[in-house]
RNA sequence: CGGGGGAUAGUGUAAUGGUAGCACGAGUCCUUUGGGAGGAUUUAGUCCGGGUUCAAGUCCCGGUUCCCCGACCA
């Protein structure tokens, strides 16, 4: 991608209003962009983030037997008045049509995916099922915070199971937990999986926490046997429940959440199937939901310097960074333009993603400023200063060094990661 | 939802009730090019609606909206 036709440009200055470091250096690299309290706009690098993480979503998902629907976000009143939640969640965004009829804008989807597999789900031949869905949910949220962190739009996966037992959800449950570790290791993030409160219809749930001074929630952790549990729901006594060693207090933003349903949407919806034993009985549910929009701004708050972020490998949106810098002297500048385009050709031609930074107009202080703040993995540098030693200038973001390689070993320095 | 603080140009700020100014940014041109360069020039603002006053960015009332603390949070 060359710089000179992206839709990018990054900011000195941003509003003090951004007082989170994840929605300061987002907006200020040009990642995202508020549009109103607790809504942003995605622009084309921040989307490319997104879709990497909900590429890493997708695969361990699909990797435990999940199928992906996409489904509706405008919701029917009546579903929502069949749960009692049109009265009760507090956070519903109602709109009503002009016609007079109501509706939800979804903040979870229980409401529509329970009925919707009544249509599928008759026999125990039909379970497990596994079905997830990523898009966007609305919350009404009384106040929203830490740009998107929490706002009242943002996207989510969600994934719901359903099963014919316990047993088997509790099976299933924990296959979640471990495809969840799984993303977010890949995200560069390390997560806690921390004790919950279950709600109304569960002892307990599972929340994965991320420490950052930005986070919302307080868990305590055993430094001894790693046993987590929130805040919430611990006892005075601030010792572990397990081997008793006293337990640390950690401050965390929640980046995920599973929760064993049962049988709280199935009979709201009178969604059951016939047994072996040809009885009629209640489908078990679980559900399981990922903030892939909240992920953004929690891999930016653990992975950032003074200069701007550091984007961990697999998420980040483009893999290398080639920087041109010029003389403003015609011929000296031929040269090195050709020099680079070559490059940056050799390396779309070898499929790698490559963000060039290709721009005229701009002096080469604020290029490499700039390659800081954006982040990606991996700068090279094309000057008049590395072509006299027909070389190049490698550097890996995260480190200080710079390394001047020659132009012949760019192959095989050069490859994807 | 309770409490607190804001809203003047894209951003940050100034203006005793009396000419809305400055800096940065942005646009154009020239010069420049290894860590946010320099000059010339242009651009752009009092959140909205009432009221008081000869006169309102400033005072009063109402609204909208943003941020922070707390509560809430499948």
């Amino acid at each position: 991608m060359k710089a000179s036709k992206f839709y990018f440009k990054s900011r000195k200055k941003i509003s003090q209003e951004e007082v989170a470091i994840s929605a300061a250096l987002l907006i200020k690299a040009n990642f995202i962009e508020r549009l109103t309290s607790g809504v942003y706009n995605f622009l084309p690098l921040g989307l490319r983030v997104i879709k990497r993480i909900e590429q890493i979503v997708r695969e361990e998902m699909e990797a435990i037997g999940g199928q992906e629907i996409l489904m509706a976000l405008l919701n029917p009143r009546k579903n929502w008045e069949q749960t009692g939640r049109w009265g009760s969640f507090n956070a519903l965004f109602k709109v009503q049509s002009r016609f007079g009829g109501w509706f939800a804008l979804s903040p979870t989807h229980e409401e529509v995916i329970t009925p919707m597999v009544k249509n599928f789900i008759h026999s125990y031949k039909d379970l497990p099922l596994y079905l997830f869905h990523i898009s966007d949910k609305f919350r009404d949220e009384p106040r929203s915070k830490s740009g998107i962190l929490r706002g009242k739009e943002f996207i989510m996966k969600d994934l719901y199971s359903f099963h014919q037992d316990e047993k088997d959800l509790d099976k299933y449950y924990n296959q979640v937990k471990k495809a969840y570790q799984r993303i977010f290791k890949r995200c560069g993030l390390k997560a806690f999986v921390v004790e919950a409160s279950g709600g109304t219809f569960s002892d307990f749930s599972h929340e994965f926490q991320v420490i950052t001074p930005a986070g919302e929630d307080i868990f305590y952790y055993c430094p001894s046997c790693k046993f987590c549990q929130n805040k919430e729901i611990i006892s005075n006594t601030k010792k572990c429940p397990n081997c008793g060693h006293s337990l640390e207090e950690l401050r965390g933003s929640e980046v995920g959440n599973i929760f064993k349903l049962k049988d709280k949407y199935s009979q709201a919806f009178d969604l059951k199937f016939r047994d072996k034993d040809g009885k009629s009985k209640n489908v078990l549910m679980g559900c399981y939901g990922i903030g892939i929009s909240r992920l953004l701004g929690v891999i930016v708050e653990a992975n950032y310097d003074q200069d701007g972020i550091i984007w961990p490998k697999e998420i980040a949106p483009f893999q290398y960074h080639l920087i041109r810098l010029l003389k403003g002297k015609v011929k000296e500048d031929k040269i090195i333009k050709k020099q680079a385009d070559l490059l940056y050709d050799k390396m779309i031609k070898k499929g790698l993603e490559v963000f060039y930074d290709d721009r005229d107009d701009v002096s080469s202080g604020e290029k490499l400023v700039d390659a800081d703040l954006l982040g990606f993995p991996w700068r090279i540098v094309v000057s008049e200063k590395t072509l006299k030693e027909n070389s190049f200038e490698f550097k890996e973001r995260k480190s200080r060094k710079a390394k001047l390689l020659k132009l012949k070993d760019f192959d095989k320095t050069v490859k994807a990661k």
